[in-house]
DNA sequence: AATAAAATTAGTAACCATTACTACTTTTCA
DNA sequence: TGAAAAGTAGTAATGGTTACTAATTTTATT
């Protein structure tokens, strides 16, 4: 493990305690509960360290801003256009990442699944 | 087929005559060639229109700007870190929605797979 | 065809997520 | 101990995307 700054393991703290993929704002807003004088640039910059490291991911959902997660298993996301919340899916992409890296010659490093539709909540508590 | 617009039209037109999965501002360049009054506000808008229409497909990669695809054929993508291209995989990802909507009690509309890797050409011309 | 309503557009301004920059502070390590 | 390296707060700048507006085009109705 790597010698992190105070900001930086403050930062993974408050990612890795939450399953809601949130954005670099509200990281932002929930680190300076204890670090009050941390910069929002600091924030941004560090998510891009972490990443780097492979520490956390990014998750891009076509949303208007980048999502984290603090969670590097594999594992895929479900984006639903019910609540626009992103949760959990235990769908591992390891063995399509082979099949397809010997299928077509290239080289894969990692996949991003993202299944698009409404959770289980969203089902439950439909109006119409 | 709808009604479309002269301006939809070209959009569209130009979208998919390549297999590029270019950004707006890609788009608007070639489609001006055309169209040369055409505004980026009215690609932006029309891009807009034709994804919810369910005509093209819009690709998040992590990116700085949104990607699109004119092809809504179910198949994965292969986002190449040497290239920063994104090329196609024929990787379809029906089965799987269906296997995860059954097995998770939620409803799924669509997947996004992104392979992230280094493409065919790439790795070729590998320089180390 | 005539005309009113609806849709679309070009052009521009505003928005806002993200990055860049700078002076300063903290950490590292010889 | 002290100099180099790394990190930070604060702020400015960037740039992709959206919102707005007056004008134009299309559609529908008579």
């Amino acid at each position: 493990m790597k010698n992190y700054s105070r900001q930086r393991e403050a930062i993974l703290d408050v990612l890795c305690s939450t399953k809601s993929h949130p954005t670099a704002a509200w990281i932002y807003e929930n680190v300076r509960k204890q670090s009050p004088n941390i910069s929002l640039g600091t924030v941004y910059r560090n998510l891009s360290v972490l990443e780097g490291d492979g520490i956390i991911r990014k998750i891009s959902v076509g949303d208007v801003s980048e999502h984290f997660d603090g969670d590097t298993s594999a594992h895929s996301h479900l984006y639903c256009k019910g609540c626009n919340q992103i949760t959990d899916i235990p769908f591992d992409t390891a063995d399509d990442c082979k099949k397809v890296e010997s299928l077509h010659g290239i080289s894969v490093e990692s996949a991003t699944y993202t299944f698009v539709g409404v959770c289980k909540n969203c089902l439950g508590s439909k109006k119409s």
